[in-house]
RNA sequence: GGGCGAUUAGCUCAGUGGUAGAGCACUGCCUUCACACGGCAGGGGUCGCAGGUUCAAGCCCUGCAUCGCCCA
């Protein structure tokens, strides 16, 4: 046990970053001292997290969604918002049913063996053990989701909003119950959202039909790729301008199998390009044919059950399956002589997301929401700017889903789920209630006695209670504080393949029920797919699970995971050759940070989001970065006095100049959040941290902590530059990366405090002493450099730590520090006052010159380590006030032996060139330098300088881009061509002596 | 067929009127005391094609090609 702090310190910071030793630990800590919390001060700011199915886990798409919610959650509650992260998921009527269901199967039950209350009872308990593998995914990306309000669809209280929109509706005529087409799934007898039908191509074949016209006179021929539908068929249709068939149009038709006669008509429907040009119309069992239908008065002959068997009591296909007797009719017509030909044929077929079934168009009564008159709000809402889409072309979409919106069908034939608050009595008479007793008491009203009554078996479409969730999870329909402060919510995050199913729908249901929309911002993201650009699923076999790249996975538990429970298990060894070839040595653990930058970082504009595994190295190599510039920051300050006692500092060029540029970074990523461009965000701090800070500014603070000869304040100067610089770029960083920024500050901040029992208790010396080798007056205390006494920063620290200083070099806004937590820290602001142009101009110079010298080395492969003397020459004023200033640094970077000025007029040796401005420095040739090379080197450059001279001059020679371009951009132009005609001449001289040159 | 979008370095993508960028990958040198999950230097693009607008186009307009998504 040493008591040398400083020892102390680097032992506990691991060489390299390890996720896994610190995410876990920071979330249970954040979570439990209650940070997730709104803080009830502050401007509110609320997001609605979209629902999570309950039987669910995390897939990529939650993983990249939440992190985009997640960074705007705590990049608003740094700013000091009243910050609200709704947690909540819905009950997934079908999915969580089905789980259950498979649960009884296994035990030789099915739900009906127990009824539907029992049953209820199981899905409940369901819930209760595992439903929360998604919350605890949620929480291992991160999630600062505030779990004390975490709500569930299937609640009371949003049980209630239910029931209560859905009568409010009844009432107003706005929800009505009918018989109409409906995407049914023979094999759960149930209704399904479109949401939940997934349509591809798949191979069948295309039956050309011959359909005899009943006077006789000869037939028509049909194309089509359900031949068992003809049973149901209503009529024929042509299209009314296709020549070939205008003279049937009226005739009758005997429809083969069934003897029935049905009528040719035209409609516009018809593509006459399409088979022969005739459709068969079969009203009851396809959705266009159904609009024919309606607009020619045809019948509508439902010929399946619930099964999609046939059902036609008397025909001899009667209760065949429709497969079954999609054959037996072929073969019958064949032998009628009646099928002319089959061809194969790619088709669409919508298969039901959960059965995998064919999914039939069918006529059963069923609730539906009348949509047009909310829809027609929902529109006005987002065209007169209460609701705004990012990125905005998103309201075309939007409004073109909007025009051609259907009602919506919200019953389901389940068990789980809202049961519909509607009681029948024996007349069929409907009473919609808020409960039984309601009903009842409905039922007296008109028959003036009780009578029996009989709920509704059915309960509603799950997204029937997801498009209340906006306000159902803040307390409606009861008026509760959290309505009032938080809704309207700041903004929606989600997918465009919602749009339209939840977007829209919440977007009707908040303008009715509310009377304002339900969030002022749609901010719509691309869909994550695999590297190739595919989307990833199940069947394909390239899914990418978030917590294996944040936990790591060997190849074979990958194959293994990829390659069990498939639908077609045939595909297993095609999946497992392409697992093995993208993923030889499996997938290493990146930690949560890593992952969470990544799909910052991807978040551009663009619809798809292909998630590339190059992309998370890259940045689990950023986390690394990070960590190890902190630990070289603490082993150079920890223990050390870093001007937080308010002692007198002295900042040199690079201090200022690197505080400069935090300056503009902050900005950035201010722009970029405000404009949800977390691309940009994170390659604003990607670079400033890793190409700026760490490149440049930690090598020059070496030199000046490195030199015993440095005064006090110089290197407390730059000890305090190193800390705060880091502790605001990790405040910069927190929204994006969490837990290596909690981890990292709780060690920086110290240095960053003016803590009252410091090691370092030397009484606050007034900086009343004068910089001993300042070049610069010291900025006033309190003003730039100074602690402001009348600010302290409580902090309630376990670790009995002092008070958070301002971070002088970033700004922080009202409602300082919460807790001992970066969370709770101020987001920095930019402090444009700290923009210091003279010293970026000079810092500039700085790299210029170091690296002329290094691309000098480099190309003239001279060894890192040897020493080079270095000649300047032709430098103005400034260049020469700059090398005094930085003649240190330029030597400690370049690794130069000597720089030294040549005196005007004086001959330079032969030497290798760099040109810094006018400025030339040379380093000599000597044994160094291999003519060839530096000829080759001068070669290059002088030939991209010719290039750019050479645009530059065209330009000008323009009249009318010098007459016509604003001023600035000519004379820029102007000063450009002034540039490079020097630059060009100097190097073509030197050319010539170096060609000049012996050997 | 209708609508939307994409096409910029080998790959993934920024860049909406004024000197073409980043990350990854690639090449050479370097285990220098924060980091080899690293450092330094370097190579690589007639911005899909053809017109047009403009002093000036990767960016705006028109057409075409290719690819993708949604709806029929």
């Amino acid at each position: 046990m040493t008591h040398d702090p400083q020892a102390a310190a680097t032992a506990a910071l691991s060489k390299s970053y390890d996720p896994h030793a610190i995410e876990q630990r920071l979330y249970e800590r954040w979570e439990a001292a209650g940070y997730f919390a709104p803080s009830a001060t502050g401007p509110a700011y609320c997001i609605m997290i979209p629902p999570p199915n309950v039987t669910g886990s995390l897939h990529m798409g939650h993983a990249f969604q939440d992190t985009l919610m997640d960074a705007l959650i705590r990049y608003h509650r740094m700013l000091g918002d009243n910050t609200l992260w709704q947690a909540g998921s819905d009950h997934a009527g079908i999915a969580t049913q089905m789980v259950v269901e498979r649960q009884l199967e296994a035990e030789g039950k099915s739900r009906h063996d127990l009824g539907r209350e029992e049953f209820t009872r199981r899905v409940w308990r369901w819930k209760e053990q595992s439903g929360g593998t998604i919350t605890k995914q949620l929480r291992r990306m991160g999630a600062s989701l505030d779990w004390s309000r975490e709500r569930f669809t299937m609640d009371e209280g949003l049980s209630a909003a239910v029931t209560e929109v859905f009568v409010r509706l009844y009432e107003e005529g706005l929800i009505y119950r009918g018989k109409r087409l409906v995407n049914w799934d023979p094999v759960l007898h149930t209704a399904v959202s479109d949401l939940e039908v997934i349509s591809e191509e798949e191979a069948g074949h295309l039956w050309h039909i011959r359909y005899p016209l009943a006077d006789g006179s000869g037939h028509l021929v049909v194309a089509t790729t359900r031949p068992e539908t003809m049973l149901g068929d209503a009529a024929v249709a042509v299209h009314p301008d296709d020549e070939r068939y205008q003279k049937l149009v009226g005739k009758m038709v005997a429809l083969p199998l069934t003897g029935r006669h049905i009528p040719v008509i035209a409609d516009e429907y018809v593509d006459p390009e399409f088979g022969s040009g005739c459709v068969k119309i079969t009203p009851a069992h396809d959705f266009n044919d159904y609009e024919v239908g309606k607009r020619h008065g045809l019948p509508q002959i439902n010929i399946f059950t619930i099964d999609a068997k046939i059902n036609l009591p008397g025909s001899k296909f009667h209760e065949l399956d429709r497969y079954v007797a999609r054959k037996k009719i072929v073969h019958d017509l064949e032998a009628a002589g009646l099928l002319e030909k089959v061809q194969d044929h790619k088709l669409m077929v919508p298969r039901g997301d959960r059965s995998g079934a064919a999914i039939e168009p069918y006529l059963t009564d069923q609730w539906f929401v009348k949509v047009g008159p909310l829809a027609a709000e929902a529109v006005k809402a987002v065209e007169d700017g209460r609701i705004r889409f990012v990125p905005e072309n998103w309201t075309k979409t939007y409004y073109e889903w909007m025009r051609n919106i259907q009602d919506w069908c919200i019953s389901r034939q389940i068990w789980w789920g809202h049961r519909i608050p509607a009681w029948y009595d024996a007349d069929g008479d409907i009473f919609v209630a808020c409960g039984e007793a309601e009903a009842h008491a409905k039922a007296r009203v008109k028959h003036g006695r009780d009578m029996p009554l009989v709920q509704d078996n059915d309960v509603l479409d799950t997204w029937f209670s997801s498009a209340l969730w906006p306000f159902s999870t803040l307390g409606w329909p009861k008026q509760t504080p959290e309505i009032k402060t938080f809704y309207p919510t700041s903004v929606l995050v989600t997918g465009f393949d919602i749009i339209f199913f939840w977007v829209a729908r919440m977007i009707m249901m908040g303008l009715k029920f509310m009377g304002d929309v339900p969030f002022r911002e749609v901010y719509i993201h691309g869909l994550v797919r695999d590297a190739e650009g595919q989307k990833m699923s199940k069947s394909k076999g390239n899914i990418l699970d978030p917590l294996d790249l944040i936990d790591g996975i060997d190849l074979d538990a990958l194959v293994a995971k990829r390659t069990s429970g498939l639908m077609q298990p045939q595909m297993a060894k095609k999946i497992e050759t392409a697992t093995r070839k993208h993923f030889p040595q499996g997938i290493p653990a990146y930690g949560t940070d890593a992952l969470r930058f990544t799909f910052a970082s991807l978040a551009t504009q663009g619809r798809d989001i292909k998630f590339d595994l190059g992309r998370i190295d890259g940045y689990r190599n950023f986390c690394n970065k990070l960590w190890n510039a902190a630990r070289y920051v603490l082993m150079n300050t920890e223990g050390q006095d870093c001007g937080q006692h308010g002692d007198e500092v002295e900042l040199n060029s690079a201090d200022r100049w690197i505080v400069s540029r935090l300056q503009e970074v902050i900005t950035e990523v201010e722009t970029a959040f405000k404009e949800y461009r977390l691309d940009l965000a994170a390659q604003a701090v990607y670079s400033f941290v890793w190409h700026e800070y760490c490149d440049w500014y930690l090598e020059l603070s070496k030199v000046v902590l490195n030199n015993a000869a440095a005064s006090p304040e110089a290197a407390r100067g730059t000890r305090k530059t190193l800390v705060q610089v880091l502790e605001a770029s990790l405040r910069l960083l927190h929204p994006l990366m969490p837990f290596i920024t909690e981890e990292i500050w709780q060690r920086v901040a110290p240095m960053c405090t003016k803590s009252r029992a410091s090691a370092h208790g030397s009484p606050q010396s007034e900086s009343s002493r004068a910089p001993a080798r300042s070049a610069r007056p010291p900025l006033p205390a309190g003003e730039g450099m100074g602690v402001r006494a009348d600010l302290p920063h409580p902090l309630p620290s376990p670790e009995g730590r002092g008070e958070v200083s301002e971070n002088l070099y970033s700004g922080r806004n009202e409602g300082e520090g919460r807790g001992p937590t970066i969370m709770l820290q101020p987001y920095p602001r930019p402090r444009p006052e700290k923009i210091d142009a003279a010293a970026t101009k000079e810092l500039r110079w700085v790299m210029a010159v170091v690296t002329g010298i290094r691309n000098i080395r480099g190309e003239m492969d001279i060894a890192p380590g040897k020493l080079i003397p270095v000649l300047l020459q032709e430098g103005s004023a400034a260049d020469r006030a700059h090398l005094e200033t930085n003649r240190h640094y330029i030597a400690a970077l370049a690794r130069t032996e000597s720089v030294i000025w040549l005196k005007p007029g004086e001959r330079a040796p032969e030497s290798a060139t760099a040109l810094v401005g006018h400025m030339k420095v040379l380093v000599p040739l000597g044994s160094l330098i291999d003519k060839q090379a530096e000829l080759g080197r001068l070669k290059k450059e002088i030939e991209k300088i010719e290039k750019d001279l050479a645009k530059c001059r065209a330009k000008l020679a323009n009249s009318d881009f010098v007459a016509r371009a604003p001023k600035p951009v000519v004379e820029q132009e102007q000063k450009r061509v002034h540039d490079f005609e020097a630059a060009l001449a100097s190097l073509n001289a030197q050319r010539a002596r170096v060609e000049a040159l012996p050997g």
